[in-house]
DNA sequence: TCCTATCACTGAACCACGTTCAAATGAGGT
DNA sequence: ACCTCATTTGAACGTGGTTCAGTGATAGGA
């Protein structure tokens, strides 16, 4: 039974990084404490160290899964979406919004969590963004068929930053609180009135 | 001699705003830590405790000033700017840009402090906004000057939020580094594309 | 000038956290 | 049953913000 030892670190893993997911979706990334984790676990502290590095590295795990589900939306909402390029777009950034709006905790905790400065980021990370990039850059390039590979590649990134950055400042309470159909409109006007220019 | 107390606290006040100041932009908002501010301005930690409520008031202080030579920076780059409207969101865009690459680590604490959830901004902050966004509104008056009122104010408010996306996306290393070159490209793409179709 | 009530300043102590590690535990082998 | 050694435990450590009883300065009147 060499086992046994290793399916209870997975259990208690899985258990923690349930637990952890939960605390930060209701209370936020701020609120995660090792002791109150270990208590819900039914472990001791040490315990969490045994299983991850630290808790940055728990929190790692939990933004990943955040990561995906954002990821899985944007990319469902895509498959509805109609046919023109441009509605795409605009389909998939308020398919964003919602999935911020919606977790808006376990969003900001994609952000908040410290890295170690001059880190790169893991590869999951890399990895999903590249997905979301790949999702705009299709209609991008239906939309403006002539431009040279690196614009448009710039310009995906650029329309991808855009749209989180609406998002973020229109989600964040101290910036006056915009309403959710404004975020919405916003999105919409930039998109539509980028791709108007290249009718 | 009323003035002797008050006269040495606002000297107190000033320095470790000084020294705040310092700590954030040579090593970031996370080395800033009450007893190595005291140790340098020559006080006791306590001392902090009686001209600021809290850490985080004094932070507030030092970001009030960031945001502040933020917008003359870029009030600075409008009035240097050609006549051209589109131009002129450019020009603002790129100081934009500019003042949070060489103020990285006092821009990224503007955002980083930690607010009391479901606290209202500042008044210096909505004011120095406000001031922000009328530089972006002007020149959009002048693009798109059929638009109804609010849509205008909307637009206003996505063009800074696309912008400020698109900047901290850019400098963030995890997301890869984007090039500074590379960013100001983003920033003139997206503002000439979203004015082209106004022509 | 001196006295003293008042107020500011001090810094050791308190508390809350993440993290560690010596000791207790228990599983596998003989 | 006993030994061995990896696993797990939780009290203790280090760090950092914040407090507050004790100390010392200040100002105003005698």
């Amino acid at each position: 039974m060499t086992g046994k030892v290793s399916e209870r670190r997975a259990a208690l893993r899985e258990n923690l990084v349930v637990i952890a997911e939960r605390t930060i979706a209701q209370q936020g990334l701020g609120a995660l404490r090792a002791r109150d984790l270990a208590s819900e676990a039914g472990c001791a502290v040490g315990a969490i160290y045994n299983v991850f590095g630290d808790l940055t590295d728990l929190v790692l795990t939990v933004n990943a899964r955040t990561f995906h589900r954002l990821g899985a939306d944007v990319a469902a909402a895509l498959a509805d979406a109609p046919q023109d390029p441009v509605e795409q777009l605009v389909v998939m950034a308020q398919a964003y919004h919602r999935f911020a709006a919606e977790n808006h905790l376990s969003w900001r905790a994609l952000f908040d969590v410290d890295r170690p400065a001059g880190q790169a980021a893991p590869d999951w990370y890399l990895e999903e963004m590249g997905h979301l990039l790949s999702y705009i850059a299709d209609p991008l390039a239906v939309i403006f068929p002539g431009r040279a590979a690196d614009e448009q590649a710039l310009l995906t990134r650029a329309l991808f930053s855009s749209v989180h950055g609406i998002v973020l400042l229109g989600l964040d309470q101290a910036s006056s609180g915009v309403p959710t159909e404004d975020i919405d409109r916003m999105i919409a006007l930039v998109l539509r009135q980028l791709a108007a220019s290249s009718k």
